[in-house]
DNA sequence: TAGGGCATGTAATTCGTTACATGATTGC
DNA sequence: GCAATCATGTAACGAATTACATGCCCTA
C-alpha cells in the first residue's frame, strides 16, 4: 500500500497528473520511493474508484491530460496512515549474498564489485549533497510549493523534516562508500600478505 | 532471481533440506536475504527441474525430509552469477515518505516514529555485533562449515568476507541509529524554540 | 518528415506475503 | 494425551518489472 500513500502525500501539496507524478517518482520523490508509470496510472484509477482522489480532464479535448486532486476522504486516510506504526520490511541485498560467496573467486572480481558499489553510492551521495544544498538555500521548487501550501508556523518543521530525510539518504550513501573503501583496503593488505607468504 | 542464487550459495557449502534452508533464511542468511518457506519449497522444485540441484528422500519412509544437493550445472550457473555486474534496485522506504509529510502532525508523533526507528536498528545492531564477535572468535557454526568445505589457502578470504558483509550491516544499523538520534535532538531544539516564541 | 517529449494506458510475468492445510515425531 | 517442533506443501493475492501499444504536439 506504500505507493498509494506516497501518491496521496504528494497530492497533499499540489494536484498533479499521472505523467507529472511519474516524473517526480522517477526523480526527487524517487530517492525515497521509486515507481514507474505502469504502476502509477492504474493505482490512481483505483484510488479514484475508492474516493481518495478525484480527476478531471484538462482542456476541451476528450482525451489527454488528467489532473488528480486529493479528496477529504483521501486526506483523512493519509493522516490515519501518518500516525500508524511502521513495519520494517525484511532485508534483501543481493550484493551481500554475492560478497559472502565470492571467496573462491579471484580478488580482482571482489575488487570490481566493491569499486562498483562505492561508485554507485558516491554518485547517489553527490546527488543528495546537491539536493540538500537546494533545500537549505530554499531553491528547491517542491519545498517552496510545500511551504506555500502549509500554515506558516510549520515552516521550520517542513524544511527541517525534508532536510532530515535527505540527510538520512546522504548518511546511508556515505556509509556505503566508506564501507566499500574499507573493504578494498582490507582486500589489498590481505592479498599482499598472501603473495608475500609464497 | 536472487533467491535462487542465495539458495545455490548456501548449497555450495553444504547440502540441506527445505526446512533447514527456511530456518537459515529466517535467521543468519536472513540478515542478507530473507525468504519464507512458501517461497523456498517451490523454488527448490523449480531448480531441480532445471538441473541446478538434485534431491533425495532421507530415511526409508516415502514421505518426509528431502535433502537438496547442488549439481555441477548449479555450481557453474552460480559462478557465472558471482562475476556478473550488480544491478542496484530502486529505493523504496515507506518511513521516509512518512517523515517528509509528517510536518502537520504533532511533534510527539514525529518523535514516536524516530524513536521506533532508532530502537529497531539498535536491536539489529546488537545482533550484528554479537554475530561479528562469533565470526571473529571462530565460534560461528556456518563459518566453520564453510572453512571446512573450501581450500585452506582461502581461509582468510572466507572469514574476511563474511566479517566484511556483517560489518556492512552493522554500519548501516549504526548509521540509522545515529541519524534518528540526530533527528530527535533537532526536534527537541526546534519545538523548544517554537514554544519560547509564544 | 522524423525524432523527441508529452501523455496515457494494458498485458504478461515474476516476486513476495499471508493464509490455509497436513502429517510425523518428540518431550513433558 | 497435548503441545511444540519438524517437515512439506498449495492457493490467493498484491506489488513490481518489462514489454507492448497508441496518439498528440513541437521543432530541427
Amino acid at each position: 500500500m506504500s505507493l498509494r500513500y506516497a501518491l496521496l502525500g504528494f497530492l497533499t501539496t499540489e494536484q498533479a497528473s499521472g505523467y507529472r507524478l511519474t516524473q517526480e517518482f522517477g526523480e526527487s520523490m524517487g530517492w525515497f520511493w521509486y515507481a514507474s508509470h505502469s504502476q502509477i496510472y492504474p493505482e490512481l484509477r483505483r484510488m479514484e474508484a475508492e474516493g481518495l482522489v478525484t480527476s478531471e480532464l484538462d482542456g476541451d479535448d476528450g482525451r489527454g491530460k488528467r489532473t488528480y486532486t486529493i479528496t477529504d476522504t483521501g486526506r483523512g486516510e493519509f493522516d490515519r496512515w501518518l500516525v500508524e506504526d511502521a513495519d520494517y520490511p525484511p532485508q534483501r541485498d543481493a550484493e551481500r549474498i554475492r560478497l559472502v560467496f565470492l571467496d573462491q573467486q579471484h580478488p580482482d572480481v571482489i575488487a570490481k564489485h566493491l569499486r562498483a558499489h562505492r561508485d554507485h553510492h558516491q554518485r547517489l551521495l553527490d546527488i543528495y549533497a546537491d539536493q540538500l544544498e537546494q533545500i537549505r538555500s530554499g531553491t528547491f521548487p517542491r519545498l517552496r510549493k510545500r511551504l506555500a501550501s502549509q500554515p506558516p508556523e510549520s515552516a521550520e518543521l517542513v524544511t527541517g523534516l525534508k532536510a532530515l530525510a535527505l540527510e538520512g539518504n546522504a548518511r546511508r550513501a556515505r556509509t556505503e562508500v566508506e564501507w566499500a573503501d574499507q573493504g578494498l583496503l582490507w582486500l589489498t593488505t590481505c592479498t599482499t600478505d598472501e603473495s608475500r607468504r609464497h
